[in-house]
DNA sequence: CACAAATATCTTGACGTCAAGATATTTGCG
DNA sequence: CGCAAATATCTTGACGTCAAGATATTTGTG
């Protein structure tokens, strides 16, 4: 009787018209995402980030030399408006971070580039980071994380067609 | 090979030093609740409401009568801070869906409850909810729904410790 | 009964996000 | 070649959230 099933019995005593299954499930995702984000929070903030700035830099970490890549694609791989990418980039570009220049190819285009601090504060970082999600999933055994896992990529994959 | 394996094949290759199992199962929660809750906003948003105004309707709705919790008991059940909570309460008291009176039997205290107009709102808006949320799962198959709830569940609990 | 500590809620200021629209550049078609 | 449509990004304004601190009331202790 966690959380989640407290809310179903209320709703099956108050509207018993209707079908509560999905709401149990996607309530504990939605619940579970959240206390997740909180802890990587505190991780993100030990190396003056957060959820916006980790997600940019170390977009542009993995993407492998050069380091660098258009506001454009980093909206497809971040899923946030240009508008928040315009904000995210401003940000860490006044933190040193990165770097705006021209897209010399296409004049209408920027490419942002980690500079060398950025790039020694998101290894750092993902170090850090990757501990930490290894420390929040470590009470699941090892066998439940595979099935878990398994499950939540079929599941995205109904919402990941082009 | 769905969006989240790409993101770790490119830290396999940047950086084979790290485990990064966790940040897969990770991710795919992140961004399959960010999905979700994309779908349900567009729902909340036929009834005049959104994530937030709708969850604290539906949490005065589901408590059954009278209807009417405080703020206090608002925060804990949706995870909020107090000074979101004060800021939803207000929105909703413009809107004439919950009225805010003081607690008889506590001075500091306060007690919201749903207007006629907020019961109707919710009523419809949960109604059409569920069914929004019976679509998103949809492709997913009975048995798989079940096997993932139990696992979210399990993960869930070690977050839920008092 | 007085007064410190706990409690319940509100206030303030900063930040991240989005939708809609503006601007500049490139592409494709006649 | 010239111009409309498509593209890439930025700007603006509004909103939801949080952390930290303020205010008012109640509780517990001596």
């Amino acid at each position: 009787m966690d959380h989640v099933d407290k809310i179903l019995a209320q709703w099956r005593r108050e509207r018993p018209d209707l079908d509560i299954a999905p709401m149990g499930l996607i309530g504990r995702l939605k619940r579970l995402t959240l206390c997740l984000t909180r802890e990587m929070d505190k991780t993100w903030a030990e190396y003056g980030l957060n959820s916006a700035s980790f997600d940019v830099l170390a977009t542009l970490r993995r993407s492998g030399p050069p380091f660098a890549l258009s506001p454009g694609d980093l909206m497809a791989t971040t899923m946030v408006t240009s508008g928040t990418m315009t904000n995210r980039i401003d940000q860490l570009e006044k933190a040193g971070l990165v770097a705006r220049r021209k897209n010399p190819e296409d004049g209408r285009g920027f490419l942002i580039s980690l500079t060398d601090k950025g790039f020694a504060v998101i290894d750092a970082a993902v170090t850090a980071h990757a501990q930490t999600q290894e420390r929040l999933v470590s009470d699941l055994s090892e066998k439940d994380r595979k099935k878990l896992d398994a499950l939540l990529k079929i599941f995205l994959a109904d919402f990941e067609e082009d």
